[in-house]
DNA sequence: TCTGGGGTCCTAGGACCC
DNA sequence: TCTGGGGTCCTAGGACCC
């Protein structure tokens, strides 16, 4: 914690709801849900009004449209628009201090100690109000609750505890008097799971918690969750405002509006996934070498499968490959809810860069591995092998391309279905190595 | 027509290496 | 023949956040 209350939080009201309430005159004053509105959509943002008939962020939309009245609005949402008014806060943050640290489209820090102001309780004040002001005038009215505080921590909650359109400075010093009253909930990183464990043992408050020995709490809930927590409590919090944070994964999912068996629509619907992540990693110039498939089947049950390979992708069609082997390998019997894929392991090199360097051959950086001649030429044909591509040996069986090289290949080859098998390296002009068509994955056995 | 989509961080076990 | 740790990487799942 800090000398000086020189954090701020801001946190925009009903953000989505306020826009859209903005935008269309005859929707103020009234209940507005935003989110999805199809028959597995949930409640994104509820304005003030649809909260007072209990409806609520994360909340199936079919109970929002129970519980609210005739004439409320659903609607599905303009990211575009939401987005421009976010930019034009964020500007307004960055006003104050070059460190913004936007935590979401609605919420953000600024450590005020990096700009030239007053940190005086009257001067963070007389500062905040005016912030206020000129976000609703910039904005054409959306407002925002702002906490200022002596760390992250103090600065967040003092954002929760006067809303809407609130303001609540916590002085030096005060901390714990502030703290120690509000439920355990209050502090982030506490959640259902952890709050529920903390009421079995009769601890609700964050004064509750500040009695808690660390061994105690950390026996409770973890190591690295319980120190976080046993610090928390005595406001010992020096967390840095980071202004820029590179993305560790890119992921994309969907939820089907009825759930699919069908293996045609599966591997069509990895293929639009795997297509939306690769031109997200092309465009920000990154990628990575984890490809993860999420799987919620018809029971709500969800399980994740991964592969590292050897090497970073970003092209849509070998994420898709990956992806495609991994749903092959789990069993889709009573049909998928969902599916979703994502890369991880981030890194700026370019696909097959690191791949050369680990076999140890020259790294061509200004020559792409791939594609090599691909003329129907006489004899075996010369391909350019890629993660995914599944392919036969004659002698070795049957496998799939884990990773390629300027002139190796590295095939997995299979155990039983899509299993993951021994993997050799290969050179890629072996002629006893041919592509092949894809395992039938069709039939619903599970694997 | 119960339960989205995009993320982060942590834990734990097994493999593998020294 | 019996018994080590430590460190890193990978995989899977869970909690949490907005």
């Amino acid at each position: 914690m800090r000398r000086a209350p020189s954090i701020l939080h801001l946190d925009l009201d009903a953000f989505f709801a306020a826009v859209e309430q903005r935008d269309k005159p005859s929707l103020r004053g009234r209940p507005v849900v935003v989110g999805g509105t199809g028959g597995r959509g949930v409640v994104a943002t509820a304005s003030y009004e649809a909260r007072a008939y209990g409806a609520r962020s994360a909340m199936p939309t079919a109970e929002a449209r129970r519980i609210c009245p005739p004439g409320t609005a659903f609607l599905g949402g303009r990211f575009a628009a939401y987005r421009r008014t976010s930019d034009v806060v964020m500007a307004l943050l960055r006003e104050l201090s070059p460190l913004v640290e936007p935590v979401s489209i609605d919420e953000a820090y600024v450590d005020l100690a990096a700009g030239d102001h007053d940190l005086s309780v009257p001067g963070v004040t007389a500062l905040a109000l005016d912030l206020k002001a000129r976000i609703a005038a910039a904005t054409g009215g959306v407002t925002g609750s702002v906490g200022v505080g002596t760390s992250k921590s103090l600065a967040k909650i003092g954002s929760e505890l006067d809303k809407p359109d609130g303001l609540t400075v916590v002085p030096a010093g005060s901390e714990l008097d502030v703290l120690h009253p509000l439920p355990v909930r209050s502090l982030g990183g506490v959640g259902p799971a952890t709050a529920e464990r903390l009421a079995q043992i009769k601890v609700t408050t964050i004064g509750d918690l500040h009695r808690l020995s660390l061994v105690d709490l950390t026996t409770l809930v973890g190591q690295a969750h319980g120190t976080g927590l046993y610090r928390l409590a005595r406001a010992d919090d020096d967390r840095a405002v980071v202004t820029d944070r590179e993305a560790k994964s890119v992921s994309a999912e969907e939820t089907f509006a009825r759930d699919l068996t069908d293996p045609a629509r599966l591997t069509a619907e990895i293929d639009a996934l795997a297509g939306r992540v690769g031109s997200r990693l092309q465009r920000s110039g990154t990628s990575g070498r984890t490809v993860t498939l999420k799987v919620r089947r018809y029971d709500f049950t969800t399980l994740t499968r991964s592969l590292t390979l050897p090497q970073p992708v970003d092209d849509a069609r070998q994420i898709a490959e990956v992806a495609r082997r991994l749903l092959g390998a789990v069993d889709r019997s009573g049909g998928l809810r969902l599916l979703g894929v994502g890369v991880s392991g981030l890194s700026p090199y370019a696909q097959g860069d690191l791949f050369a360097q680990a076999l140890d051959e020259p790294t061509e950086v200004t020559e792409q591995p791939e594609p090599l001649p691909t003329d129907p030429a006489p004899g075996p044909a010369v391909v350019a092998w890629h993660p995914g591509q599944d392919v036969v040996h004659t002698g070795l069986g049957a496998g799939w391309v884990w990773g390629s090289g300027l002139n190796r290949v590295t095939v997995r080859f299979e155990g039983p279905r899509t299993a993951p098998g021994p993997v050799r390296t290969l050179r890629a002009d072996d002629p006893d190595l041919q592509p092949a068509d894809p395992p039938d994955w069709t039939t619903p056995d599970g694997g």
